[in-house]
RNA sequence: GGCCUCGUGGCGGAGUGGUUACGCAGAGGACUGCAAAUCCUUGCACCCGAGUUCGAUUCUCGGCGAGGCCUCCA
């Protein structure tokens, strides 16, 4: 009997790795910040959504794919996505044609429906519960945890303030803020470039509410029509389904500080509890021909620019690709996207037998141990590639797909198969009567067309056997 | 100015106080009519300096270098 396995996560409120102990092992509660649906996701927001998707499988597969619950918001009101509406939709907005706020459903709408087409083809499943911030602005009837809500509760408490129409977070009343980042907010203020707002009591101190004008959008609360701030929506939604308290955090390292830090002073303060997760992970930011990727450096690369279009490297590249390159580096690292990387990945993948069923097939060990390390993808990746040679395709496939790693036959339409397969054959009589030329011909052809032949023997006869594969 | 990461061969990337993975690419070979595929073999590294130690790539300190956060950001 082997022991149960114990899965080492690394968490950033400890900088360290420690085993992973649910809070209910029969409902693990997981949740990861999602996108603020203004534009295309980028490569760097596809890592987390890869990362953490790697880490739902993983529990799935240790507590149960029943007892595990995922929950990863889409950020649908943000002044970035009013000013996307602005741009897009300036002149039916001005014409009448449209109100502002149609046309911010419009962005949203188009943008949530292009990152969910773009993490499937990345071989993600789709989390437990997606919320939508906008649902959770004002009191549910469902009763689930709402903002303004918690707003309120924050000003009772005495850990929030309105001034100048704001409502805001008062940082100096919570004892220990900043132990996610492990900032001191009185060292901090030193040589910040925090912008001194006359109404804020501390330089620190962050919005939970703002009044907006007539044109920009809003709900109606006890402080006037206005809209969130960046870091409530989080609190609301993550308390709304995995409670209180749950188990882990995830995102990208950008958000330690101020998102994650201001969300666990709203979580705790208004709940008044002393964690809000237990386990804090972040993944490493993604850079594009070794530097950080930004619109400004010109190198910002879109999923779906990578899925469909030939602007990296001059072709489009498949999702199983994209996933496993992302994969080829540990979660908590910087990675380089080259376009040398994703030719390594697509070469790892074709040589991976296809076509095994994973429902059928047991995990390997030797590829589960590395993911019980903190995600160790790495290893588990290279465990992966060693089996290739040696598993049985059922159990082959049942340890890709922990990586949620399908590899497939590309599919050919049968007529062209059949040609294929005629064009063997005769090329198989061409060589008997050693006619190399014309055997060579039909070869070179076929691999113009993409189809690559190789021959083999077969051990018993010594005959040439030929079988095929799809280059791309 | 404050805080946080990180520096391993051509590339990617584990790991360890002593014997230095692995993958890709490269080289050589086997096989083949020639290729491809496959198999075998193989070269190449631990940023610099000091310290601790019998011994450091691994521990400590310092330096150099890279990146990130402190303002919207995965």
């Amino acid at each position: 009997m082997a022991d149960t396995p114990v899965l080492q996560l690394y968490n950033t409120l400890t900088r360290s790795k420690a085993p992973f102990a649910p809070i209910d092992p029969d409902n693990v509660r997981m949740y990861v910040c999602g996108p603020t649906v203004y534009d295309f996701a980028h490569i760097g927001n596809a890592r987390p959504v890869i990362v953490f998707d790697v880490l739902y499988r993983l529990l799935r597969h240790l507590y149960g794919a029943d007892h595990v619950t995922y929950a990863r918001n889409i950020t649908d009101v943000d002044d970035k996505i009013n000013a996307r509406a602005l741009r897009d939709f300036g002149a039916e907005i001005s014409d009448g044609r449209l109100s502002l706020n149609e046309a911010i459903g419009r962005v949203t709408e188009k943008t949530a429906n292009q990152f969910h087409a773009d993490v499937a083809a990345l071989g993600c499943l789709p989390p437990t519960h997606e919320p939508r911030a906008t649902d959770f602005v004002r009191p549910r009837r469902d009763g689930k945890a709402d903002m303004i809500t918690l707003i309120e509760r924050l000003i009772s408490r005495g850990h929030a303030y309105v001034a100048e129409g704001e409502v805001l977070f008062d940082t100096a009343s919570m004892e220990d803020y900043g132990q996610l980042s492990k900032r001191n907010l009185e060292e901090q203020q030193a040589g910040a470039r925090i912008a001194v707002d006359a109404h804020k009591k501390n330089p620190g101190d962050f919005v939970l509410w703002k009044l907006s004008s007539p044109e920009e959008p809003g709900w109606e609360s006890p402080w006037g029509r206005g809209r969130p701030g960046w870091h409530i929506e989080c609190s609301a939604m993550s308390a709304a389904y995995l409670g209180e308290t749950f188990d882990i955090h995830g995102g990208g390292l950008d958000l330690i500080f101020p998102h994650h830090e201001n969300e666990i002073a709203q979580s705790r303060c208004a709940h008044g509890t002393k964690v809000m997760a237990n386990v804090w992970m972040h993944n490493g930011f993604v850079q594009v021909e070794g530097r950080k990727m930004s619109k400004s450096e010109g190198n910002f690369v879109t999923i779906h620019e990578l899925l469909h279009e030939e602007r990296f490297g001059g072709r489009a590249w498949p999702g199983e690709v994209l996933r496993l390159a992302m994969l080829m580096t540990h979660y908590r690292e910087p990675i380089d996207f080259s376009v040398k990387r994703l030719e390594e990945a697509e070469r790892l993948l074709a040589k991976w037998p296809a076509g095994g069923d994973a429902e059928k097939g047991r995990i390997d060990e030797t590829v589960l141990a590395p993911l019980l390390d903190d995600l160790n993808t790495v290893a588990a990746v290279q465990a992966l590639h060693a089996l290739s040679g040696r598993a049985a395709p059922d159990d082959f496939a049942a340890s890709a797909a922990l990586l949620g790693i399908a590899p497939k036959k590309a599919s050919l339409s049968g007529a062209l198969e059949a040609e294929i397969a005629a064009a063997v054959r005769t090329r198989l009589d061409l060589l008997k009567a050693r006619n190399f030329a014309e055997a060579d011909k039909i070869r070179d052809d076929l691999l113009a067309k993409g189809i690559q032949l190789k021959d083999g023997k077969d051990p018993a006869t010594g005959e040439r056997v030929t079988t095929w594969e799809a280059k791309r």
